[in-house]
DNA sequence: AACATTATTGAGACCTTATCTCAAATTAAT
DNA sequence: ATTAATTTGAGATAAGGTCTCAATAATGTT
């Protein structure tokens, strides 16, 4: 099952015509080893741990390659980098960000699947994606403060 | 009324005992004539066509406050440079956005007020803010597109 | 009004993140 | 093996925004 995603993958590059390299399977293999959300600097740091050595272009270029098959999601916080995550299947979910330690809770957004549905039917607009994000301050930090 | 937006910003300033320099207004007022979303450099052209002349510096200084003082929202869209629009307060809003033209709809949120305290509660989390955003091709990009 | 104090400004350097360029290396088809 | 087309890596470049610091200007005090 987490291996899907690397069948995944090597089904989309087939498909698209393009090349199976050793780059981009050592790179989904690292994301996998990865925790939820990481950063494009997260996943260069532990490539360089592990002593697989990729460009920095190669690793920008596989990320893309990997939202465009949708085993990425691409997200943007209040941050000027991107967040990246490994895609669960169907599973559209929502962030809740502190704002003073950045930890990312995520939840279920059954219902914002409505909204969308609604607002796109409103304005006939051929839904895409969204993004739902609440930023606010954590109950940890909420107790340090006090 | 739209006047009220430089008295509640001479107000900040003077209860942060900041100054209340001839740039800062200028930048304001300025912002008051342009529509609804904008991004610094919209405002930078402006300025600079009106010949009111201040630096980049200060109009990124000056956007900062106006954000901190809750006259002016900043967002993100999926693009790597900030929105900017003028607060209508107590009027939060949710964004719907074309991936193909880049128009941005706005639509009410009522709804999603209460859905942030719901997720609030849940995770004992102090509500800063929220940003939603919907992604879609929109009414008349599908049109050109059959 | 002049002074002292402190904040603000502007010009350009700098930073961060990400993308682009192009020659060299690699893949895959024949 | 040969060939054609894609991919890679190193470093240049771009975009967007922030920082630095000397010069300037606002404010409070006399
Ligand atoms: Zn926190
Ligand atoms: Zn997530
Ligand atoms: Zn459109
Ligand atoms: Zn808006």
């Amino acid at each position: 099952m987490q291996n899907s995603f690397v069948q995944e993958f090597d089904r989309f590059l087939q498909e698209k015509k393009l090349r199976r390299t050793p780059e981009r399977f050592k790179i989904l293999t690292e994301i996998k080893k990865i925790d939820r959300h990481f950063e494009a600097d997260d996943l260069i740091l532990h490539l360089q741990r592990e002593k697989i050595i990729v460009s920095r272009a190669t690793v920008y270029r596989t990320l893309s390659l990997l939202e465009e098959s949708n085993i990425l999601r691409k997200f943007r916080f209040d941050e000027n980098h991107f967040h990246y995550e490994l895609h669960p299947k169907n599973s559209h979910h929502a962030h809740l960000v502190c704002v003073k330690c950045g930890t990312i809770i995520e939840f279920d957004d059954q219902e914002l699947e409505e909204l969308q549905a609604r607002i796109c039917r409103e304005y006939r607009c051929l839904p895409v994606k969204r993004t739902v994000e609440i930023y606010g301050v954590c109950a940890k930090c909420r107790k340090k403060e006090n």
